[in-house]
RNA sequence: GGUGGGUUGGCGGAGAGGUUACGCACCGGAUUGCAAAUCCGUGAAGACCGGUUCGAUUCCGGUACCCACCUCCA
């Protein structure tokens, strides 16, 4: 058996991958909040688990795998659009409008990742809404949870809202790195009167009659932020589970709640053993931000025609541990290439295996890139079956990521068409006719390779259609 | 200020204490009516300063620069 290694963030090493359970894996990845479109930062963490997953399904089997991934609808965004559609004339209540807006997030947010080739969550191997819980639908055993914590003296009530005591857990900090001093030191953020320290964080908070709530033992409410994530896993993975994942700016705060949380809950546990941050993105060497203008939505690309398969190329070409550039000039490169493998299995049956190699360097902290050299190299060798099923272990090449590099009839008639004028007028010497013709076909981004028996074709990348029709109206071909 | 990460050839981007990463681009050759595609091949690196070592881009220390988190952003 291939002998998986990940660098776990919470010893920040390097480690053998040993499952508690090797027929029943259990990894939890900190799903979006659910009050917007996913922006292009938001896909990363789910395009590296989900290699991750595809990996582990390769070494353990489908049916042992089970991962969840969470939708956290308690949020005030959310809530400020709800108001919005109340104060807007909407009749339904404050609750129906927020659970409306969460939908609707939810629907865009499941198009978009299917976009991107991503597995939906799964138990044990078998697709199911349960893989991913709704915070909302987890209330009670968020209140049940704060409960234990305060019978255990890890939480405390205060003017309505149940507070998190960090001193009551020594290791607070371990996961980030900070002690709770070195954290006081570097705060700026004004401290309600009513913590103990100020570095104790909300596990429950009152609302008033314009927000939606829920009836506690400490009167009607909402969780903080971090609760659900510990609520949810313990219900659907157990207090003890093997992978938890998200982007690194989750580590603090809300990975180190997490786990304060769900120890000091579940004592005798280990909560999550492997802990898998991936860095953060970047656009043309910056941050993405609203104010730089550089904020996208994955959504916004694949209106642009930046194909779904052609982002996960990109995302996965860089390793998960390092700060990924988005640029145009890695979008293009990457549609080459897999214009150019798509060319190649095309009509190809995959092999039963995918490349050891490529497994090796996926086994060995997914190094995806590595996996890509792989890739190249199987290209290189015409290894067409070989290349398939290994591509396919990363997400590439599925059948149902490839509509946008085939040409429908209408556009393979007129390349056809237009190859018979130019192959005419190099039967009669009309070079000048006959180049003309090939390169306005190049121009519009149809690779030609002329061979022994005749022109043959294939899409390339920045493909134009109505360049095509162009040229073959200058020709009096229609 | 505290914490963590990064700096590799023209560009992107990996691994490994000593032997070609890989891709794109470039250059040379084969091929072609000329090209394209394809194939073959060449060249090109490890921020800076020290240390350990027979040998470091790879380990250790320092410096510079960049980035992130510390603010309910993946």
């Amino acid at each position: 058996m291939v002998q998986i290694r990940l660098t776990n963030t919470r010893t920040r090493r390097k480690e053998d991958f040993q499952p508690i359970d090797p027929t029943n894996l259990r990894l939890y990845l900190c799903g979006p909040t659910v009050y917007d479109r996913a922006h292009l930062g938001n896909a990363r963490p789910v395009l590296v688990f989900d290699v991750l997953v595809r990996l582990l399904h390769h070494v353990y089997g489908r049916e042992a795998v089970t991962y969840v991934r969470n939708f956290t609808d308690v949020d005030d965004k959310i809530n400020a659009e709800a108001q919005r559609r109340k104060a807007a004339g909407s009749p339904l209540s404050l609750e129906a409008l927020v659970a409306e807006r969460s939908e609707e997030t939810i629907a865009w947010y499941h198009a978009d990742m299917d976009a991107l080739g991503a597995m939906r969550p799964h138990i044990r191997g078998k697709v199911t809404p349960l893989a991913e819980p709704r915070a909302t639908a987890y209330i009670a055993q968020m209140i049940q949870m704060n409960l234990d914590l305060i019978a255990r003296g890890h939480a405390y009530e205060a003017e309505g809202h149940v507070l998190f005591d960090v001193r009551s857990f020594p290791d607070y900090g371990k996961l980030s790195g900070r002690s709770v001093d070195d954290m006081m030191a570097g705060a700026r953020v004004e401290v309600a009167p009513f913590k103990r320290d100020p570095m104790d964080f909300v596990l429950w908070k009152p609302s008033d009659d314009e927000l939606p709530g829920w009836d506690s033992p400490w009167g009607r409410g909402r969780p903080g932020w971090h609760i659900e994530c510990s609520a949810m896993s313990a219900a659907l993975l157990g207090p003890s589970f093997d992978i938890h994942g998200g982007g690194i700016d989750l580590q603090f705060p809300h990975h180190e709640n997490e786990i304060a949380q769900s120890c000091c809950a579940h004592p005798t546990e280990d909560f999550a053993r492997y802990w898998l941050h991936n860095e953060m993105l970047q656009v043309e060497g910056k941050k993405m931000s609203k104010s730089l203008g550089n904020f996208f939505t994955v959504r916004d690309l694949l209106d642009r025609g930046v194909p779904g398969e052609v982002i996960r190329f990109v995302m996965l070409s860089t390793h998960y541990r390092k700060p990924m550039d988005w640029t145009e000039a890695k979008a293009a490169e990457a549609e080459a290439v897999l214009r150019r493998w798509r060319g190649l299995v095309a009509g190809i049956e995959p092999a039963t295996s995918p490349a050891p190699a490529l497994v090796e360097a996926l086994a060995d902290d997914l190094n995806t890139a590595g996996a890509f050299a792989v890739l190249h190299e199987l290209a290189a060798r015409g290894d067409a079956a070989r290349l398939l099923v290994s591509a396919r272990m990363l997400g590439l090449l599925l059948p149902e990521m490839g509509r946008w590099a085939e040409a429908d009839n209408a556009v393979a008639a007129r390349i056809e068409a237009l190859l018979e004028a130019r192959a005419a007028a190099r039967k009669a010497r009309d070079f000048a006719r006959a180049d003309a013709i090939r390169d306005g076909i190049a121009a519009a981004g149809v690779e030609v390779k002329d061979t022994a028996t005749g022109s043959e074709w294939a899409l390339a990348a920045g493909f134009d259609a109505k360049a095509l029709d162009a040229l073959a109206r200058e020709l009096g071909l229609t």
